[in-house]
DNA sequence: ACCTGAACACCGTTCAAGT
DNA sequence: ACCTGAACACCGTTCAAGT
C-alpha cells in the first residue's frame, strides 16, 4: 500500500527483539515476529538491521553489555577476576541466552575491558592483562557450553549410552565447587606467570 | 504410490547427513537434502531417526567417536593429557564442526574414556581422574568457541566496535601458546591437588 | 507395515508495485 | 525515498492415501 516513513531504529528492532527472546526463546525471534511486533513489515527491519544475522548479533552485545561488575577502589585482582568469571557465568546460565551468545566473541571481548583495566592497574602488563582475560573467558565459556543443561528434548532414538563413564548423575553443588577450582588454578598460574607472560610481541 | 519396505538404518542415515555435512556444510543438512540422498521421502528417516536433533546428536557423536588418540603404555599423564587435548582442539578446529558439536555434552563424555583410564592409571582417584578431565574439556571447548573464527559473515549494520580494546590483531600463533600456557596452569594445578581432589562425594 | 505425494505452518529474503 | 503485499525458495513435520 505504501505509509510514510515509519520512525524506528535499530535500537527501538534489537529491544523488540530481545523482548520476544525473554518471553518465548530464540526460536521465537524470527524477522517476521520481530516486524510484527512493531507493527510493520519484514522490509524496514531489513533496511536498518541487514540480516538476521545482524540482528543475533546485536542482541547478544545489548546482552552482554553491562555484565561486568564495577571494580571496587581497593579491591585485589584475585578477589574483581573472581566477582567478573561469576557474573559472566551467570548470565550466560539460560539455556537460551547460551545458545544466542554463544558462539560469538565480540560481546565478551567487550565486557572485559574494566577486568582489563583492573589488571593492568594490578601490574599486569598490557598484553598480559588481555591475555589473562581471554583465559578466564575461555574457562568460564567452557564451563557454560559443556555443563549447562539443555531441557532434555525429545529425540526419540540414538540414545544407546554405553555404560559406566557418564558423570550425569552429578550434583549442581559439585560442579560448582569444581568450577571454582578451576578458577583457582588459572589465578595461581597467572599469579604465578605475572611479570612472565607479557614478554612477548 | 507405495513401495516395499526399505534396507536403510540409522548409520547409514547419519553417513549420508555427515557426508552433506562434509561436502557442503551444515546448512545444507536438512531432512530433505538427507532422504533425498538416499533415495527416499523424509518419512523413512523420520521413522529411524526420529527427528532432526536426534540426526544432529547422531552426527556429532560419531564425529568425535574417535578423537582420543590411543595412550602409550609408559606414557606419563600430563603427556597424554596434552596430545588429547591437542587432537580434540584440532578436531573442532573447523567451523561448521564447531556449530555442530559446539553445544552438546554427551560427545565429550564419550570421548574422554581412555583419558579418564590414564588419569587412574597414574594415581588420580575414580572422582578426580573424571574432574581433571572436565576441566580440560572446558578449556578446550572455551577456547574454540571464542578463538575460531568464523568467515566474516556480512551483517552490514551494527558493527560499531570501540576503539582500543579488541585484541582482533592477536597473531594464530600467539594464540596458540596462550592455550598452552592455560594447558599449563590446568595440568600444574592438577598435578598439586591430584591427591586432595578425589575427597569429595 | 511401510512407503509416497501432498500438505501445513512456518522460515529468510527480495521483488514489484504503490504513495 | 520508503513503505506494503506477494512472491520465491526453502524448512521440519505430519497426513491421507496407496500397495
Amino acid at each position: 500500500v505504501g505509509r510514510p516513513p515509519i520512525t524506528l531504529d535499530a535500537e527501538e528492532i534489537v529491544g523488540a527483539a530481545l523482548h520476544i527472546f525473554n518471553e518465548k526463546g530464540l526460536d521465537a525471534v524470527s524477522m517476521r515476529t520481530v516486524s510484527a511486533r512493531l507493527g510493520v513489515s519484514p522490509v524496514p527491519v531489513y533496511r536498518r538491521i541487514g540480516n538476521k544475522e545482524a540482528l543475533l548479533d546485536a542482541m547478544a552485545n545489548r546482552l552482554l553489555a553491562d555484565v561486568a561488575p564495577l571494580p571496587a577502589a581497593r579491591e585485589n585482582w584475585r578477589h574483581y577476576a573472581f566477582r567478573w568469571v561469576t557474573a559472566l557465568r551467570t548470565r550466560l546460565g539460560s539455556t537460551d541466552v547460551k545458545l544466542l551468545i554463544g558462539e560469538r566473541r565480540a560481546p565478551y571481548v567487550e565486557a572485559s575491558r574494566p577486568l582489563v583495566e583492573k589488571l593492568q592497574a594490578s601490574g599486569f602488563g598490557p598484553d598480559a592483562a588481555v591475555q589473562a582475560c581471554r583465559l578466564l573467558i575461555w574457562a568460564t565459556v567452557g564451563f557454560v557450553i559443556v555443563e549447562t543443561r539443555r531441557g532434555n528434548r525429545p529425540s526419540r532414538r540414538g540414545g544407546r549410552r554405553a555404560p559406566g563413564g557418564d558423570p550425569a548423575g552429578v550434583s549442581p553443588a559439585e560442579t560448582d565447587r569444581l568450577f571454582e577450582l578451576h578458577l583457582r588454578f588459572l589465578l595461581d598460574g597467572l599469579e604465578r606467570a605475572r611479570l612472565t607472560v607479557s614478554r612477548s610481541r
